[in-house]
DNA sequence: TCAAAAGTGTTGACTTTACACCCATGA
DNA sequence: TCATGGGTGTAAAGTCAACACTTTTGA
């Protein structure tokens, strides 16, 4: 508590910084996905030491020249070959003793994207997908970076139309139901499901049938376009 | 995305690491009191040569030897002289040009405390309490990062004791209305609000009556022990 | 004709809102 | 005696949860 009084200009306050810039700040992605009614989440194989055989999430140091989202963005697109994905930022983790090569904060991001649509790239560099409910330990506190995510997601879907990343752009409302009841582990009434989601009126009926299942076909719809959105729901004061 | 499969240590990596410790951390705290039914806000006046005359947030980078949350309590003793307040971190700010002495990432924590209980420090350097609903412009991003944290705030006021954090031990159910009233900026119905707050179990019954008030007392009230809690409800999954 | 899922309404329980009167106190 | 807020209940509207049968399709 210092009390001089003058203002100091920006110029002189950056000296007093240096003695600070040995914190590195890294952005990491939990990339959900959604196949075979679980949902899931993109991990690579740890490239350090210390964590040998262990998994962590995708992400990287933050580059000065960027904002944290571009960074998350381009965690991502390297890791995917996806752009305009879904990305929210949820929590950063500042632990002294999360990183062992040094003082490490990271800023968590989550992720949804529709598993089918990145396929191609990158299955090489042990990057795989896991389900979620079988995650038990992963590298650095990304266990707790993805519990606390996937926490958020589970805030979230019940408000907010953005679990429709994970599905293709048709779908029927078996496999949304199917979807919900994957993130919030839990079984959902179909006809109270389907009425919730009529009063949203988030969905437009396409007019077109499912094919191909081995039973009655049920009606396709999609999101309406005002809906879609790659950030969170803009915050609403008053 | 380069291609090498053996594991690098720790050791090895943190040389990488150095070229991005050009990047600041902070962190900065909206301390919200409650004063005179309204909603207040503790700010300091820049010392900033650009943003000369307007005001800021309490903050300040972190140390390498601390965490996120150690770094905001001790910006908030060394401003309030106070410990064990109510901390939550809402969101991290990293946009590229939100400093102008050079990168600086902040995350931003809110603060609820007992106006009353400070006072004595630090009515020195430009230290001060605003009316939230007065502030139209702050140094830096911080009017953002205030209507942020304001935002988190209303979310969680119903759904969790935290308000509590701004009234002095003993209150009133009018006091504690009127407090409500200033978060939201709304009227609440008195019955109902009485009605809401006593379902949600919080509260236990003094026995005790206000004295000093020009009108006919009311009840006095706590709030129950097991409520007390310094940080944000805790996650729970499944 | 069977298996699988589509599609569709109603009832009761509960929650939320709107609303008005008498009471206790200090000035 | 007046002004101020304390303290209290009910009815109507709306929301939520539970629950079953008929239909369509492919195998």
């Amino acid at each position: 508590m210092s009390k001089e009084q003058n203002l100091k200009t920006a110029a002189l306050e950056k000296i007093s910084h240096l003695d600070y810039f040995n914190i590195a700040i890294s952005v990491d992605c939990v990339i959900f996905g959604y196949d075979n009614k679980e949902l899931k989440v993109l991990l690579i194989k740890s490239d350090l030491e210390e964590f040998s055989g262990l998994y962590s999430l995708l992400g990287d140091l933050v580059r000065p020249d960027e904002d944290l989202e571009s960074a998350s963005y381009r965690v991502l697109r390297d890791r995917t070959g996806m752009e305009d994905v879904y990305l929210e930022q949820v929590h950063t983790f500042g632990g002294l003793g999360r990183h062992p090569s040094g003082r490490v904060i990271t800023t968590a991001y989550y992720s949804l994207i529709d598993i089918k649509h990145h396929k191609l790239k990158l299955n090489h560099n042990d990057l795989h997908w896991h389900s979620v409910n079988d995650i038990k330990e992963l590298a650095f506190d990304h266990k707790t970076i993805l519990d606390t995510c996937l926490c958020r997601l589970r805030e979230q879907v019940m408000d907010h139309p953005v679990v429709f990343n994970l599905l293709p752009e048709k779908f029927s409302l078996r496999e949304l139901q199917d979807l919900y009841q994957s993130i919030l582990d839990t079984d959902l009434d179909r006809r109270n499901f389907r009425k919730k989601i009529a009063i949203k009126g988030w969905l437009v009926d396409l007019n077109e049938m499912e094919n191909n299942v081995p039973h009655r076909p049920g009606k396709l719809y999609a999101l309406k376009k005002q809906h879609h959105r790659k950030g969170p729901k803009t915050l609403v004061l008053e």
